[in-house]
DNA sequence: TGATCATCTTTCGCACCTTGATTTAACATG
DNA sequence: CATGTTAAATCAAGGTGCGAAAGATGATCA
């Protein structure tokens, strides 16, 4: 059973605070009065509250607003030059590092390619390190004023310290990335599959922004994704929920690379995908080629619309989401000529109610969200309780 | 994106009484001193809140413990004379109304028998408010002391005020039972699904206590769920997530009464199972049919297995459950003699580390959990706030 | 120019919460 | 009967949001 928290007077407050600087984020300038209507709070807390983190510098003025016959209304936002974030993605062919401020521009980027043979995980974490100190220099901010250091990565990570990976496309079976990167950097991290990092991305800033229970599904190469419950990801008990990929929809079907049989990603992904056509391309090519199947039309991209109603069906009736956003390179791709086809394919296949409730779009960002998402991770944290964490605070 | 309310100081009062009052629900007698640990609240707010509780009669002494050379301590418990709960369960054949104590104990029963053909939803409702009356009376307890009811009936139920029902099985399409229900009693009402509250029967009660992610299948006739995420039934969008049984796993197979192809329900429920090893049988009888299905062996309950395995698979893998549990009277045959089969069916079919967090388990409870479970509804309200609702409080 | 009005923001006293420290209660032991 | 031990109650202190009232700021109009 969930055990709740013990909450005393000043979790109320964080809680407050917590909900008022989450209301700037994402509500965008806003006066002192226009957050008692968003919170729900009082005038008098909301004045309290804001002179604190005005007070801070986590929150400037953002302009007046001339009301009809009255005092003007200040505007207040979020300080994007608070503090600043880390996203990294780590790629099968490269390691991304990007810092951001709070508002999510993009301020300094470090590219490193790696060779998708063989992720060597000491590699790997140095290109990350190396990468953390390259965009806090050439962004130009100070190490202090870094929040923390999200890390998108293929995969499962289990939950705790050590932030274990398990990637069978690096062939990592149990890398302590956690501990791998504290021992080069003091920063916060924050390490989560790559799918749910992008997913937290859309989710904040792409085709789910606003809702609260979404699936995002990411078709690349392979097929990941994202399962948001309540305003935030679903993780389950060890950080393995949201498989989609190996969602199975053909019993006794096409092998994965899971070892399993029929799972969805042995038939939409873009690598399934062009088998299936019977094309062989590798992996530089297999946007171009895709492009050209799609072009051409052929009876695979029907069975692979069929499947993928298939697969979205089953994921409607387990969550009832709000929205289902279908993202990824091949994803857009796929939706965006035959998105009328997937969503009949998906009501085919679905209860009317629940498949009304679904709104199944488009995902607004490119792949390379990722490392945005893994940034969203810090920023979270950050939205929690508006403070540079003192301890080396740690998820995973 | 979910908007956590705004909190005052009288919150944090609501919450930690509600914790403490589920710690001393689920945790059995405890002193004042247990419970500052199991709550981690002070002894001073411990103290305080009990001597209120008491007062109240919520909550009783149950005896002492002597210590070694000590004050001995006092055991509390939660009083379950303080307040009773109904539970009912509109089932295919009958509907079942049932009184409990708030320690779940049973105090009386009222059963009618419907023809399955029709179910008219006035009649059902006049039986269940008839039911209510008529338990009460027998139970020999005031009205003023009952805390709700609860209903589970088969088919989606629509969140609002109306609790709008869908149930093809009985023919309904948008049956307002909370409004039929409401215009008879004035009590608190609480409708969903069948499987649902019995799957939080199981989860109070029965194979999920102390879980908090938990997959809940329940197989009869037909097959239904429960998905449990942090600790309470998770009901997505529009109530209507956790649809187990129309989980698709065999892409254009067996025809489903939902209207789709495939679905777990028609090849898993007790029904399918027995139509597709060609036994006829009437519903009467489907249960001792099943029983000598399963004597005798037969190549449809190895396929059964394999596709409940495949069924399994994919709950995991988008929710990647600490625990699941296999109930309904159908789910219990099989699973008391093909468990182990079951199990290997799943693992041959699902990534390693989530499985091995699953543990998949019997369920504990019979199948005439529907209305236990729905009167849990009630007490789950109650554990809340410890009150007798003033407004008629009422959700779906 | 000064009075009035409309609107936004701050201030202040109050009620309520949890807590740590202290005190009181209730037993066993010798 | 004095002492030790554990359990439970009490109390003052520090935090928190709220409602009411006051203050601030600009438009409007005589």
């Amino acid at each position: 059973m969930s055990r709740p928290e013990r909450r005393t007077v000043r979790d109320v407050r964080r809680g407050n605070q917590a909900m008022l600087l989450r209301a700037l984020y994402f509500g965008g300038p806003a006066s002192r009065n226009d957050l008692c209507e968003a919170t729900g709070l009082s005038s008098a807390t909301v004045s309290t509250m804001t002179g604190e983190l005005l007070g801070d510098t986590v929150l400037v003025e953002a302009g007046h607003v001339d009301s009809d016959g009255g005092r003007p209304r200040v505007l207040l936002r979020v300080n994007p030059g608070y503090g600043y974030v880390v996203g990294v993605d780590v790629g099968e062919t490269q390691v991304r590092v990007e810092l951001f401020d709070l508002g999510m521009t993009e301020r300094a980027r470090a590219l490193y390619a790696v060779h998708s043979a063989r992720h060597d995980p000491g590699l790997v974490a140095r290109h990350i390190l190396e990468g953390i100190d390259t965009v806090i220099a050439e962004g130009g901010v100070s190490p202090g004023q870094v929040l923390g250091v999200g890390v998108g990565v293929p995969g499962i990570v289990e939950p705790g310290p050590d932030a274990l990976v398990r990637a069978k496309t690096f062939g990592w079976e149990a890398v302590p990335l956690g501990t791998l990167l504290r021992a080069g950097t003091p920063l916060p991290l924050y390490v989560d599959n790559g799918a749910k990092t992008m997913g937290q991305a859309e989710l904040w800033f792409g085709a789910g922004r606003g809702t609260s229970d979404t699936v995002v599904m990411l078709i690349g190469s392979r097929v990941g994704g994202t399962i948001v419950t309540d305003g935030g990801i679903y993780r389950g008990a060890g950080h393995a929920a949201g498989e989609i990929g190996h969602l199975k929809i053909v019993t006794g079907g096409r092998p994965c690379k899971c070892g399993g049989r029929g799972c969805l990603e042995a038939y939409v992904g873009a690598e399934a995908i062009l088998d299936r056509a019977g094309v062989v391309a590798d992996s530089a090519e297999e946007e171009a080629a895709l492009a050209r199947l799609l072009a051409a039309g052929s009876p695979v991209l029907d069975e692979t619309v069929e499947l993928l109603g298939v697969g979205l069906s089953n994921l409607i009736h387990l969550f009832n989401p709000e929205r289902i956003v279908i993202g990824g390179w091949a994803g857009l791709m796929l939706g965006e000529s035959r998105l009328v086809e997937i969503r009949a394919a998906t009501a085919a296949n679905t209860l009317l109610q629940p498949y009304r409730t679904a709104s199944i779009m488009l995902g607004r960002l490119g792949p390379d969200a990722v490392a945005m998402g893994a940034a969203t991770l810090v920023i979270e944290q950050f939205l929690r309780d508006a403070r540079f964490p003192t301890s080396v605070g740690t998820m995973s």
